[in-house]
DNA sequence: GCCTCAATTGCAAACGTTTGCGTAAAATAT
DNA sequence: ATATTTTACGCAAACGTTTGCAATTGAGGC
């Protein structure tokens, strides 16, 4: 079944005792250099292949991270995994990705399974589910016992943890600045599901935005949605069925905000000139739906390097906890582009 | 630094054999009852966890499944790894995911580091590089050691092997049929990346349902684009600027639809009603971009899924190398809609 | 011929866990 | 009281690799 030759074999048949292959495949001086020579080319011939399970044993270093993440088919959590990606590449890592669905149940066996295989360290963007219920005893189990533990995106409640973000708050803020300084009166926001930071932030800075313009939110105003298109389209009718229509929208982000366009074009709402639409994440499309979107780009992939970044620099030197936060980019486009 | 605690550990506060702990933790009947239960108390108390590293050495057996893909960002592929996910949770699987860029070298180096990791069995949707330059010998390698290897939409040259896929032809041949029907009569094509197997399957779906139709494929109606939506807004511009304009457009993935029909919009074409379109994927998108666009499901999720299945069957007996091929659907909206 | 030194290679332990077999003690049968 | 079974646990090997230390060999100096 498994034709895998390991160094044991191969000292077998130089008639030779394993150290001596070892050093002979690391290129170890007190090996003759002719040997080596040898032993090297059976190897290459043979296909040997380190084992590096035995390895992770010894040195209790697997060099396997985990990434738990509540989805991967946003633009935004599969552009972290690219850049992550990219950097474990040079480092020798490799990455156990964990899809959690927002599960607490799911969660906890994924960390459960990376613990077992001696992950040496963990990267999680927190379950919806964990997060509701402050459920974090379990990935606090896991920083006790010295495991490099990085946030993504959804911080751990309370506890002093490490994290890469984009500043989500500032984000909206910019947006609904923007929207105001287009002359908007009534700026409504499609609100992601409570509990998620992600969506917190996001209407904080909307909220703050307003008060800091001298106005209110109003409650008529606030649909809440999920991160999908589909959950968009009652959301957004029901705005432009209250008696207090908006003239902007604010979505938590893009694919809720192409389908409110949907809407508001079936309902022959023009976009920018009655509504005026701002995005977040700017995901590829944004540029090539009617009208552009636009949107606050939070460097997606810049997120997934840095913590893996972050990571390395952990593992080298003792290091307090930190934040890294990104900042957003607002990008103009038709969208929200009143004459 | 590692604080993680051993079945040893837990031998010597007990002063008894390591044995004895490994059976009393797995509920071994010949330890007495009462053992068991202190000692299994005792273990959760301490946070004991069970390497699994040792087991996999000892067992040649690690419960980790490779995946390496050219990129994860598009629908499609990050759709596979839930459905993949999905399955291999509840098997007690964890998953290395490896992005390799299309590199040849990168997904080398990724092949490697896999083995060495002992993984159980390996998805791959080869690199373009390696898939161009007919580079297969180290996939050839990794299957003559008898691991289980399960190609993802892009086969191997020649070797036969396990394949899940869609069926690319059967799916551009329905989408042109369609397009056909609607009585357009100068279909043109965004042609994928050349050398890539979906690409080329499209396009033969697309010339021989011409061909079956008494048509010919015209040289200037193919144009020739990568996956992203960027790439085909100067190639629709091409189509839209010779003599011989199209009628109708069928594109290799729904992203260059996106951009075409946002061309298409900046030069006042009307779709569907001067140009039709059809394109493929159906990301979850295509419902809400203005015309909804036509589109060829593949099932993305269901490959992860069958693709999973697959292993585990062939974990358990031993088969010949199969191809599951999932049927596409045409999903039909306005984009293609001529009435 | 003896001592020293360098050049090669081997030995054994270690990482954590499981498991077949052996063994001691206790319980039961005769 | 002896023989037999049952109960409960320990021993040691195995997985593949590395590494400090010991050991062997040969050459060279005297």
């Amino acid at each position: 079944m498994n034709n895998s030759v390991s160094i044991k074999d191969i000292a077998k048949k130089f008639k030779c005792a394993p150290s001596t292959i070892s050093r002979a495949l690391n290129d170890h001086p007190a090996i003759n250099i002719e040997t080596r020579k040898t032993i090297q080319e059976y190897a290459l011939k043979v296909g040997y292949q380190k084992n590096t399970l035995s390895l992770s044993l010894l040195n209790n270093c697997s060099m396997t991270l985990g990434l738990i993440l509540p989805s991967i088919t946003h633009y935004h959590e599969s552009s972290i995994l690219e850049g992550m990606e990219e950097i474990l590449l040079k480092s020798g890592y490799l990455l156990n990705i964990c899809v959690s669905n927002e599960s607490h149940t799911i969660e906890k066996e994924y960390i459960d399974r990376l613990l077992a295989n001696r992950v040496d360290g963990l990267f999680i963007s927190m379950a919806q589910e964990s997060y509701d219920q402050q459920l974090g005893e379990h990935i606090d189990l896991v920083i006790q016992r010295s495991l490099p533990v990085i946030f993504i995106d959804r911080p751990n409640h309370g506890v002093a943890s490490d994290r890469v973000v984009t500043d989500d708050y500032q984000g909206a803020f910019m947006a609904t600045q923007h929207l105001i300084d287009m002359g908007c009166q009534r700026i409504a926001h499609l609100h992601g599901p409570s509990g998620i930071s992600v969506s917190q932030q996001r209407f904080l800075g909307f909220q703050d935005c307003l008060l800091a313009n001298g106005r209110q939110v109003e409650g008529d105003l606030i649909q809440y949605v999920h991160f999908s298109a589909e959950s968009a389209i009652q959301a957004t009718r029901n705005l432009m069925q209250s008696a207090h229509k908006p003239d902007a929208i604010f979505g938590v982000n893009d694919e809720v905000c192409i389908a409110a366009m949907f809407v508001l074009r079936e309902m022959g709402v023009s976009v920018p000139h009655d509504v005026a639409i701002v995005g977040f994440d700017d995901i590829p499309l944004a540029s090539f739906v009617h009208p552009p979107l636009s949107s606050v780009s939070r460097q997606s992939r810049r997120i997934g390097e840095e913590a893996a970044k972050l990571f390395l620099s952990k593992k080298d030197q003792k290091l307090d906890p930190m934040t890294i936060s990104l900042d957003p980019k607002l990008i103009i486009r038709e969208s929200s582009l009143r004459t």
